[in-house]
DNA sequence: GTGGTCTAGACCACC
DNA sequence: GTGGTCTAGACCACA
């Protein structure tokens, strides 16, 4: 995994793990990663994936099981999907049209865009 | 001005003489407040906007002409531009597009919240 | 080490540098020392040294790992040999040429300098 | 005239009106332009004129003479060519030198360069 | 007046 | 521990 700049590794590890779910790829109830694994293959430091953890515990999407690791919790995926949506809409939202406006893209050219970007993958 | 605490200052200056460059208010090769001016104007430290006008030099958007000051340079507008364009497409666009699958919005749905958006203005 | 009085000390930080590098005294991919131990270590201020430190990570010589301090990029070496060559070859040698003109120094009396210093190391 | 960032212009201006004398576009006892004169053509402030005229009065290259302007001295090429020479014997070799070890730079090499450099001009 | 450098020190986020 | 940001203030060279 490729850490960005601009961004503090343990944001990046929460969201790692919140599109794991989203994708399907980690169930509900199912156990994740333990800290050391988790951070031997990301090559980070056990106490930022414990960030992330803690982070993501908090907003009850992950759970502890003392003893036996972290699990997702069995509304991990309507949580995520809330948090994300009204980010996306209040705070993404705003922002990308203002940037739009400023560099004279129309919603026309980016509807193109999203058709090329789209048939590529 | 008021700051947002999520990013440095200097880094909010720099944005918003580029939009104020970008919206007419400055125009190429005119002079842009001094270091002094411009801090006691936002109430900021002068080695704030010191790095912010460093910033926009190295990127040939300003550029210091000696005991004088900084001025826009002419080609301000297209770099801003040109370089904004670039990270909006190639970083900004991807990133939207990946977030909108995950949350499955589509492109419809993003162009009926433009549309709303923009008659709000 | 000691500063001259002509030049930023910041720049002649950077300068050091990359003649540590150059001599191969650092290796690529190993750590260089930490903002704080160089500080010390030069009796400067830690800022002073980070502003050198900011330059060559600019220049893609030295890359930060958050939480671990500054490391030579693995190509290190071959940015600080093309930057000075090409400076070398299109701003030194024309002046020296030019000031070799001016006071009648032809190139066998420079070849002759040259041998004479070269014996003297 | 365009003027370099990395030195004040008004060593600048000074190295240029030495040059000139150096080329004969100046005789001994010849009047240089006026503070004024100067300051226009280079579009620059004349106190910045001054300081270079005021640093070549000291080095007897130039002289004033009151309500007639400033003239070259007899001894101005002289004074120059020896200062210089100095200069780029005991400051300017030796960087030379040490620059062309640590790029791998041999002495034939500039040699040619020298010719190519020569031949074009 | 302008910008540029440097210091000392505080405070923060991150690893 | 690491780097990053910001402040306050001093001092300098330059125009």
């Amino acid at each position: 995994m490729n850490f960005s700049e601009e961004k503090p590794i343990y944001l990046q590890i929460a969201d790692w793990l919140c599109e794991q779910i989203l994708l399907g790829r980690i169930k509900p109830e199912e156990r994740v990663l333990s800290l050391r694994e988790l951070a031997s293959k990301l090559e980070v430091n056990p106490a930022t994936v414990l960030r992330a953890y803690d982070m993501l515990q908090e907003m009850n999407i992950i759970t502890c099981k003392r003893g036996m690791g972290y699990f997702a919790t069995n509304e991990a995926m309507e949580r995520i999907t809330g948090l994300r949506r009204q980010r996306f809409i209040d705070e993404e939202l705003p922002k990308l049209f203002h940037t739009m406006k400023l560099l004279h893209i129309d919603i026309g050219t980016l509807v193109g865009l999203y058709q090329n970007n789209s048939s590529e993958l």
